[in-house]
DNA sequence: ACCTGAACACCGTTCAAGT
DNA sequence: ACCTGAACACCGTTCAAGT
């Protein structure tokens, strides 16, 4: 006779991307998960096929949580403005859900691979972006070169690496504003 | 009555970082240490407070070779030439030692925070080569926007972030010329 | 003074037994 | 069909007992 369910995949995928925020990627336990949808451990194993399977779910909601962010962001006719916008709600995901950002852009052991559509997806807005700027021949390269320094930046801002002092509100800004020179300049030529 | 040592805190240090180049960080376990080292895994604990100490210990030894390697970049007289120069050798290390580099530079949950001091010395070679570039008075601006830069291409690139296709050493040099036509126009104002 | 086996707490995961 | 307790393998770590 059918028990009837006393939790869902929703659920569990919720619970654990709650937990990852308040207890890091090492609390995020199959005890804690069950213990927060009100289940024994094992009973999870009915919705997902491991952990890992569970961590994977949690990447790919965030990631398309911070795509959505990412194609809100409005396009004007300025495209340094643009950049300046994009960089700014990329950094602002990304104080709202550290480990979350961490688990999809970090580079820890742990850090998921994502599902080239959805990283596609996330990437859209930058590379429209990079093109206005830099131009339809080095978009690609522009892309890059935004994501890798917005992405090296909130890192290692989030990770405590920059303790040498300084304005790190000015250094992001500093960094959005010499990136649009340098890439709207290779445009010119 | 005593007992010839057999094995030492080097060595252990040392082991350490062979496995986890060769395994993972996951794979870095007590019982893989002391095997290697030809002891039991208690006995680990006689020259190391932890798991967790001996990670920080392997991390120290890694940002140590870093700078060592930084330091060896030789200063010419053009800085332009400098920054290529030290972003290549930066990204050399990471490919030589991935999960070292990680380990220090990347931003996992395991991600190791540093020293004052060796963190200072390991930045040492940027900071000078970007207040060679920016001027004195954006030395610590434009150093950062150079490390987040190549810390963040080099993360992805050593993570699968970039699956979009083209040429992923050009992007690098690219990146590397930009960085130095806006750092450099910025001294020119 | 270092080394060891035994033991403990805590993981992820499996599975037979319940409803 | 979902849920559970019991059990297993595998961690890090402690400790009393060996040499």
């Amino acid at each position: 006779m059918p028990t009837p369910d006393r939790t869902s995949l929703e659920d569990i995928v919720r619970a654990a991307r709650e937990i990852l925020e308040s207890h890091g990627l090492a609390g995020l336990t199959m005890q804690a998960v069950a213990d927060r949808v009100g289940v024994r451990a094992p009973s999870l194993y009915k919705r997902v096929r491991s952990r890992n399977d569970l961590v994977g779910l949690v990447a790919r909601a965030t990631v398309r949580d911070l795509s959505d962010r990412l194609d809100a962001v409005v396009r004007s006719a300025d495209p340094r403005a643009d950049l300046g916008e994009l960089a700014r709600a990329f950094r602002a995901f990304a104080h709202a859900r550290p480990a979350g950002f961490r688990l999809i852009l970090g580079w820890g052991p742990e850090t998921r691979k994502l599902d080239p559509d959805e990283q596609l997806r996330a990437s859209a807005s930058v590379l429209r972006v990079a093109a206005d700027l830099a131009g339809p021949a080095h978009a690609l390269e522009a892309a890059r070169m935004i994501t890798a320094w917005a992405n090296g930046f909130i890192s290692m801002e989030l990770g405590g690496g920059f303790n040498l002092g300084g304005d790190i509100e000015e250094a992001y800004e500093f960094g959005i504003a010499r990136l649009a020179d340098a890439l709207s300049a290779d445009a010119r030529r």
